[in-house]
Parts: structure tokens; sequence; C-alpha cells
DNA sequence: TGCCAGGCCGGGT
DNA sequence: ACCCGGCATGGC
């Protein structure tokens, strides 16, 4: 039933934007600092953010591993919130660096389950972070889920308002083939359409790509 | 000009 | 177990 509503909605997206090919990263490494710089953060800020890093030559574990907090933190301004997200990245990195050498090679050969319960606990990294990591930096078949996300289904009346992540996330894992290019796809175009047409500022998402979904 | 953006934490009920 | 203020920049 609803099941075949999701899928329904992955192929109008796809029909409307066609192909996205996310995540908009050079690295595997790139996208988990990406992934923690544009919590609650237009992206145009985090590519500013990550240009600075590059021109540095400062976009590698070691180097951000060695870096100062504070001189991280001056570095990401552009992306807002800099403080908590130059201490955010560097839990990240310093799990990254002392559990398994710098090497996102390495932390993929662990146990899905286990490996996402590690990075939840690493202070700053919550679940859409996290999965965001698992997707598409170590390429985990784990359904990102966001405020477009939500958005979208809700205005649609296919979720109730309350609704947790981890159910929304159950919804789509039992929906959807264990896929991580699907995964990866339909998150991206669900994220298009929420830029595009289901914004804040457009209540009645007109015009709406996902118009009569039966 | 004010509102918004691909969250998450910590302190208060 | 929730609820809510705080965190901050740049674009429209």
């Amino acid at each position: 039933m609803k099941a075949k509503v999701l899928r329904e909605i992955y192929h109008r997206l796809y029909t409307h934007f066609g192909p996205q090919g996310w995540w908009p990263a050079e690295t595997p490494f790139e996208v988990c600092i990406g992934a923690i710089l544009t919590q609650n953060t237009n992206w145009q800020n985090v590519e500013r953010a990550i240009s600075k890093l590059k021109e540095r030559d400062l976009l590698n574990p070691q180097k951000l591993y060695e870096i100062s907090e504070r001189e991280l933190a001056e570095l990401i301004r552009p992306s807002g919130y800099y403080n908590v997200k130059a201490k955010r990245l560097k839990n990240f990195i310093s799990f990254l660096v002392e559990k398994y050498g710098g090497d996102l090679e390495v932390m993929k050969r662990t146990d899905l389950h286990t490996l996402r319960e590690k990075l939840l606990k690493i202070k700053g990294l919550g679940p859409e972070t996290v999965d965001s990591i698992l997707l598409y930096a170590l390429e985990k078949p784990v359904f990102v889920i966001d405020a477009y996300t939500y958005r979208i289904l809700f205005r649609h009346s296919l979720i109730p308002e309350e609704v947790t992540y981890e159910e929304l996330q159950e919804l789509f894992h039992s929906a959807l083939e264990e896929d991580v290019e699907l995964f990866k796809e339909y998150h991206a175009l669900l994220v298009a359409c929420g830029k595009t047409y289901c914004k804040k500022s457009n209540p009645l998402c007109e015009p709406c790509p996902l118009a009569e979904l039966k």
C-alpha cells in the first residue's frame, strides 16, 4: 500500500528531475566533511567552506587532525555555526584517525549496525549526518531522512506529524529493494523536489510534480 | 528586510 | 521523555 506510493514517488521525481548523481563531492572524505557542514545550512555556504579547505590543501584526515580547532573554525566560517561545527568535525576526525588510522576504507569494513551505533555516539553527529556518511561515503544501504523527506510526505498526508526518524527510515527500507544506488538517487531527488517546489515559502507546492498521488 | 537553509546539543520541565 | 533556545553565515 504505502510501499507502492513510495515507489511511485521515486518514478515521478526521476521523470521530472532526471538523474542527480549525488553526493556533490570529489572524495568520500569530502562527503563526510560536507555532511557535517551542511547541518541546517544552505549548500552554497558549505561549498565556500570546503573551497577554503581545498585551497590550503587541508582536506584530508591527517591535516585536519593536526590543525587547531580555532584555525579550523576560521576556515569554515562561511558555513555558519562555525564554532560548533569545528568541534563536530574534530570529533569525527579524531574518531576516524584514532580508530581507523584515518582510512575510510578500513572503517568501511566494520559491521554496519555497530558502525552506525558508534558514529551516533560521536558528539555532533545525529542520524541524518551519520546516515549520509554511511550511504554516500561508505556505500552502505541506509536511507537518509531529512527535513525535505519529512515535509514532502507530510504534505501529501502520507505520514503523521509525530513520525520519528527511525520509523520514516523503516518505511523506505521496507518499501524499496536494498540498493545503494537507488537510495542515493532517491534521497537526492527528494532534496531536488524540496529545494525547487516543496519549500516552506511555497506551502501549496505549486506546481508539484507529485500532485494527485494515488 | 526578514526568512530560510540537506541538524544537533544541552538544560529545563 | 519531550520541548525549546542556541548556534551563524549568505542568498533571495
